[in-house]
DNA sequence: TGACCATGTAAGCAACTGCTTACATGAGGA
DNA sequence: TCCTCATGTAAGCAGTTGCTTACATGGTCA
């Protein structure tokens, strides 16, 4: 929101100012409603130099999403992370709702946008979830689990549906991770009911 | 997609044309990616009688909304709720994803769409698998099953993200259905971990 | 110092959007 | 039969969008 008194002319530091806007920005309202001259202006830039420094909106929104959940996944270790993307989700209006995941949870709807989350949440969420167990089918667990937390953010945080809404974190958390333990630990179910 | 040809002056047959041109075209595209236009064509009709018949894009989706997942919550018993819901977002592909909740599902990101599905939502389908569970906070059980099933119809039907898009339906429906069962029946957590 | 070129800007284009308006037409009652 | 008004249509308005273009500016290095 506030932007640092930038250098008059320093491509870096413009380049960042646009990434750090444009993240706020898809986070708070999705793809399809962020405009580039929104992300511009909050920037503090002209809007010509988006398209500069990242050709088209596309590709702002897929710099942000690579830049964002990289960190995440690299520097949260396996076991921690369903814990972490719930806590984060659940958190996220307290950080203005500015948030990979809320970004991403905003963005479904456009196609150019899904297409880049598929690759996004095949590459590092998944595959990381499925170290956490041992099943045969330890992607399609992770999937299972990965689909649960973006349903609870979406109803959360982007709906903003009462009661889940104001529920307690805490709450959520104990109902949520004795499921997906018992799923991620549990037998195969592939022969009984 | 084939319109039936209709009588040449008949307001009711025009507006059920609209109805299934609208209905189809949300559940294809999401509610912002599509145009009074598609829908006005796709029906066969002159885009100014959807102004004339439904006032409003928005007012038109609300009467899909409504006409759509009204005859489901009715014409479903309550414990068969959760079992109908899943399976007819694991199917929905086969119907070329029309559907009032993959309708809902690619619907989000617009906020007069998400002012409707939350009221939509809550008045119906969260209060009815509410009557599932007989714990204190159960509306917030019921929420979290609601979250999961949108989250799967997310991840499979929307983004079609590996494995969970080509997996076997039936194995889907008994991992979740074990889950939710033990969720909306399980005993209070809130003091234990 | 002076000139080059990365950096920044103003203006606008062409396409698309929801919605309105002014007008045509034909079915049904008198 | 003919007139009326519900029903249908063509055209366009005003605003927004992603993106482009032609030009201004000033930091840097010889």
């Amino acid at each position: 929101m506030t932007e640092a008194p930038r250098r008059r002319k320093d491509a870096a530091a413009t380049k960042d100012a646009l990434l750090q806007a444009a993240s706020e920005l898809f986070s708070e309202r999705g793809f399809s409603a962020t405009t580039v001259r929104d992300v511009a202006t909050r920037a503090g830039v002209n809007q010509a130099l988006l398209f500069r420094y990242f050709g088209s909106k596309s590709e702002l929104f897929a710099s942000v999403l690579a830049h964002n959940s990289a960190r995440m996944v690299t520097e949260v270790p396996a076991e921690e992370l369903p814990r972490r993307l719930l806590s984060d989700l659940l958190s996220a209006e307290e950080r203005n709702g500015e948030h990979p995941i809320v970004a991403m949870l905003r963005s479904w709807s456009d196609e150019r946008a899904a297409d880049l989350l598929r690759d996004e949440l095949g590459a590092r969420y998944t595959a990381r979830l499925a170290e956490l167990s041992e099943a045969e089918d330890a992607e399609l667990r992770a999937d299972l689990v990965l689909a649960w937390m973006f349903g609870i953010g979406m109803v959360r945080s982007v709906l903003g549906k009462s009661p889940l809404a104001e529920a307690d974190p805490e709450q959520i958390t104990r109902y949520v991770n004795r499921a997906t333990a018992a799923l991620l630990a549990g037998t195969d179910l592939s022969d009984d009911q």
